[in-house]
DNA sequence: GGTCGCGTGGAAAACGTTATCGACAACGAT
DNA sequence: ATCGTTGTCGATAACGTTTTCCACGCGACC
């Protein structure tokens, strides 16, 4: 079945496929690229060869002729969920265009080297890629002039087009969902006040009170930080508390977890005497005991739209709109009833 | 936002830098690349307008010139949690050995399209990398005469050089541990057959019955393939049985976890009636309920001497073995007890 | 004062492709 | 016959590097 062609030391260059096939170089890259010009008789016949001799073009030398790579890179900071889930969708959007999808990683050490996306960006994205996707939350200010689009970029607007869910949206949705159950007494274990997705995400903790007419006690709002100890903590002196919050919304799914192993903890039952959103829906979440009620973001689809936006840039077309923000869905699990104690 | 970034940001080249330093190309290479051959005062001259000039060399153009690209390339399935600490593992190994990381996924459509990796591999993977890491379990027969290691090639043995954990050595760590702990009747939901390291976990489990002289009842062993749901499906079967067993040992986790699933509907509270013994030890692993008992593979650890062993291919030197396998481990967690009850 | 060596710098040929453009034949139309 | 036309094909110049190799100037050494 593998039929060993010729001694394939190497490999195999279009001069030799020309010399093969008794015509020139040029014929053979009009036959490789399908360009007009060159009869039936010898087109077959050169991909006879081509086909013979397990010819493949080099990519590298098509790139330098063209100046362009026909590869797309993404740069993530870490392969943690979120960013995983994104080259899900990006690799999904990928096919069909006729680019190729890699993927770079900071190695989790973006916070020790600050500025390593610029450096990377110049010395590899470049060069080696007709443009970028960054899902690399802190950092978003880079000096690379190619097309760029910029995923859930947590600091403040960049001059970049961006995908980012509505997180103001999905804090409604999960605090309605609460104020629907019936509560009204709920504390938010809030993000790192640094990122303006946790600031948005607060911000809806407030606007759903407001449309509700329920009024908030500030002592109920405790920074968790995104890290799992302090939303632990956070979630701790909250239900330590005098008169304690019968619900609890956190700013993402891991201080959720986090709260949820306090309740256990302390031997507080959820839902019936406790109920937890989360925000984020990592594939987590729905093996947490009991599974997390939680706002999804559509992770796949940033993925995807950033791919699509990438490659229309690509093209030259115009943006219908640099900013894409998606919407979020809230995903119902078994972590909230209503403060009675049925769900 | 400078509105002139042609197609292909216009770059600065090595003739611009070149042509202000008033010296010629050739100069400028030296310099760039710590040549021999070029007096203190140009070569300070030079490195000055260099990073005037914010020049970076084309690493495609030097690519060509130099039959080597200095990037290693890790070929995925799917961004799934185990591929993915592989890629950790390999990000980290990477790091001093002058070569850049990058990961293609075949966005795990490698069912649909067999032969996936072939296709790609001498495409790309020949042109644009200088050698590769597999983690697509299901194939490793390929046509592509550089260096390549696979990792955790479930597939019969391949002339490739691999790295996998010690299947055998980890089953027999699992199943130990429930016979330390008393049980007697032990039910196994094994993995796909046509793959070698199931059927390792599988010969692992019948040698630690053997060592420990304790009978074993064939019918306590079923098919899980792999598949959450079937392994759900034979955990119930196992459950059903007049004489049910009072342990599972599961081949991988996503089984344990789906018979931790049904046991919870059957109303077998684990580990009190029913003990868990997983492999693999995923992140879910640690947050089902209970916290699941199971193998640990050494994955990170894998990537990072795939990577090792393909820096020393490439740089000619002899493996030292070319089959590498690694220690597993147990990580005792709460889903194993005594048959009794007490833990 | 001629060679020899040595320290510098540059010219030019690759690497494998693609696009441009001209050569050449065959052929119908004037 | 001449002239354009059409249809094939091949030479050739890039693309941006790196790497020989060669030229030049200048002390030093017999």
């Amino acid at each position: 079945m593998t039929r060993d062609h010729h001694p394939t030391g190497s490999r195999v260059t279009m001069q030799q496929v020309a010399a093969e096939a008794g015509v020139s170089v040029s014929t053979v890259s009009k036959v490789i690229n399908g360009r007009y010009g060159v009869s039936s008789d010898t087109f077959d016949h050169v991909t006879e060869i081509v086909s013979r001799l397990g010819y493949e073009a080099s990519l590298v030398a098509r790139s330098l002729r063209n100046s362009r790579t026909n590869v797309l890179g993404v740069l993530v900071a870490d392969f943690e969920p979120f960013s995983t889930e994104v080259l899900k969708g990006a690799a999904d959007a990928i096919r069909g265009t006729g680019f190729e999808l890699v993927a770079y990683s900071a190695g989790g050490r973006v916070d020790e080297h600050v500025g390593w996306e610029r450096r990377y960006l110049s010395r590899v994205m470049g060069t080696l890629v007709d443009g970028a996707v960054l899902v690399t939350p802190t950092v978003t200010d880079v000096q690379y002039d190619g097309p760029i689009v910029a995923v859930d970029p947590h600091t403040g607007r960049s001059s970049l087009p961006t995908v980012t869910a509505d997180n103001l949206q999905g804090a409604r949705l999960g605090v309605d969902h609460l104020l629907g159950l019936g509560h009204r007494r709920i504390g938010m274990v809030t993000g790192r006040p640094d990122l303006v997705s946790a600031r948005l995400r607060e911000r809806g903790f407030r606007e759903a009170h407001a449309a509700a007419g329920v009024p908030l006690d500030e002592s109920l709002l405790r920074l968790g930080a995104f890290e799992q100890d302090q939303a632990g903590d956070a979630a701790r002196e909250l239900l330590a508390l005098p008169d304690p919050p019968t619900a609890i919304f956190a700013a993402n799914d891991l201080s959720a977890i986090a709260a949820l192993e306090v309740a256990a903890e302390l031997g507080i039952s959820v839902p019936e005497q406790l109920s937890v959103v989360g925000f984020d829906n990592i594939p987590d979440s729905a093996l947490s005991s009991p599974p997390l009620t939680t706002v999804q973001q559509p992770i796949r689809q940033m993925g995807h739209d950033a791919i699509a936006m990438l490659v229309q840039m690509i093209a030259g077309e115009e943006l219908a709109e640099t900013h894409v923000t998606l919407e979020t869905t809230l995903v119902r699990r078994r972590s909230t009833a209503a403060p009675g104690g049925t769900p």
